[in-house]
DNA sequence: TTGTAAGCGTTATCAG
DNA sequence: CTGATAACGCTTACAA
């Protein structure tokens, strides 16, 4: 394999010294317009690229924040990744992201690796297992050693970093006030296990959205789903849960479900079992993403707006990196969310 | 902001030397029990870890590939960068992903600001602006200076590096033979602006398929929408295109659609149109994802495979990345495919 | 105007 | 068994 060239190898070929070199094509004005084009050209010439490596290790910078994410497939995130992306450009960072695909070890062998010198900050979203397991370590670790976090998404509240998060509650309750109004009696929800605190938050929502309106939440409309691995059969098993809760409650008429996936999968079964939406059946997702513009009907759903999260997120870490104060507050900033109404609800 | 603990502070609290603590870290023989029990035991009290940074620019090894796609909402990246990342860290290899968001720029910038000492190497997909405009010369010179490049999806041919692909003719034959089969008569296919290379092969694909059965392809019934950057109002434009084209021939009776998002709005606009599915119009696409399998009715379409392609991609990089030959032959793998039937052909 | 040298954190080699 | 030193590629203060 070829070597890149050095700053030392075109200070051999063209006699110089290093540092010559090094100031030459920095433009400085200590060096003679003549050495300087010499340099220039032959630095051209060769496509000679400062080594980052290197720069990192002189300036304990690296210019590079890291996102770590459970998944890459939900568009939430590729939206969140995009709002990152454009501040971190605008302010000369560039971005790598690393996959937890829900695991701890992952999301913690990840974490080392990129605290270890690549990145100078995190914004991340914790993987389900971690949440499950709730053994956080990794981020006090890395937070010790002086590296920022900002958590979005699923976040735990008692880490010392800044946090971009939306309201669950009152998002759920929107979505379940709308619900009501549309003349729903019977509201079911799908939604995660409590480990996942924005299952959880979002469940209380409705819970709360019910109570306001003087409705008791029975136990037998909610649905709690256990996804802690999305493994390949998941998608069947989720189907079969949502179907017996149908067949056990056949008047429920409307469903709020945590997410794209469990309303788009309960429409399906819905369907399936005859009901027509929105007519027998109306359902509110959360997180405006493909599945929900697409599907038919199309979903009328919660949005989170990601990117706005994740320029947010870029916004405070980039602050947080650039600050000289060695312990400044950890913020907490709520996004807003908006009902977008779509053809499956009245 | 808090640094991170080094050998030299371990070597000066300890009051040994630094080469002392590095052999001690790494359990060398050359150190006494006794030392090396209390140099370890502090490095884990101040949990000291190796700086990543220092370790590559001294190995000349990074240990991490570096993936650059246009786009990280695909399904079928996602499955690439699954299989990437499971032969990846089987090997003690890191992934860091970059995105160009389909903009020669982006894909420009993220290759240089890499390929200087953040990687060893490259798994990529190619922007449909660099495929516009066929400049290459980031490729040429990434190659050039040593670091090697493996290519899928979009891939262009006379670049010298590995590459892993489809047969996207054959696929596609296999995908309008099915409909041919199913007794369509007048057949359409909506795919992109041939620049698109996987574009253009599965238009070749279609051709092909109407000639082996002595159906004249008619130049009306072959869409070809501009889709160069993904904007926002990108969909209406392309509903509006595909609506157009069932107006001008009504007695369409199958589609075969390049990509999951194409097939997904042509069964929508033809539901509109009051077309039954698969009744009156059947629809095939390609690339099995989320869309896909969630859509109603469920799309038939050809799979990709992404995740064999990741790990093949993967593996091939890596061999090159721990070869010593300066020179080996570029090599080029085709992954079959397959047609998934579901509820949108008969 | 140019060169020298220290230092960023690590490892490897060689001397003590 | 332990320590000093060079090297990876670069920047920068200082010396020539």
């Amino acid at each position: 394999m070829k070597r890149k060239i050095t700053l030392k190898q075109i200070a051999k070929e063209l006699g110089v010294s290093i540092g010559t070199v090094s100031k030459a094509l920095k433009d400085s004005k200590e060096i003679s317009e003549e050495t300087k084009e010499k340099i220039q050209a032959f630095a051209k010439y060769y496509n000679y690229k400062p080594n980052n490596i290197a720069l990192s290790l002189k300036n304990r910078k690296t210019k590079t924040i890291g996102i770590l994410i459970p998944e890459i497939v939900h568009h939430f995130f590729s939206k969140v990744i995009q709002g990152i992306e454009k501040v971190a450009n605008k302010k000369g960072y560039n971005v790598i992201i690393g996959l937890s695909n829900e695991s701890f070890d992952k999301e913690v062998i990840n974490m080392e690796m990129l605290a270890s010198g690549s990145i100078d900050g995190f914004i991340m979203s914790i993987s389900k297992e971690t949440l499950l397991q709730q053994d956080y370590h990794h981020l006090n670790e890395t937070i010790n050693q002086g590296m920022p976090i900002v958590m979005f998404d699923r976040v735990v509240s008692d880490i010392r970093c800044d946090k971009v998060i939306i309201n669950d509650v009152e998002a759920a309750k929107k979505a379940v006030n709308k619900l009501i109004k549309n003349n729903c009696k019977k509201i079911a929800i799908i939604t995660t296990k409590d480990y996942v605190n924005v299952g959880r938050l979002r469940t209380q929502g409705y819970v709360e959205a019910l109570n306001d309106h003087e409705i008791a939440p029975e136990p037998e409309l909610i649905l709690k789903v256990d996804d802690k691995l999305v493994t390949e059969d998941y998608i069947d098993v989720l189907e079969e849960e949502i179907k017996s809760l149908f067949l056990i409650n056949p008047d429920i008429d409307g469903v709020f479900a945590v997410n794209e996936l469990y309303a788009i999968t309960t429409m399906k079964v819905a369907k399936n079992l005859g009901r027509k939406i929105p007519e027998d059946l109306q359902v509110i997702g959360f997180t405006d993403g493909v599945l929900s513009r697409h599907a038919s009907p199309s979903l009328t759903t919660v949005t989170q707006y990601g990117q706005k999260i994740g320029e947010v997120a870029a916004a405070l870490l980039i602050e947080k990196i650039e600050s000289e104060a060695s312990e400044d507050p950890v913020r907490t900033v709520v996004i807003e969310t908006e009902l977008i109404e779509r053809e499956s609800t009245k």
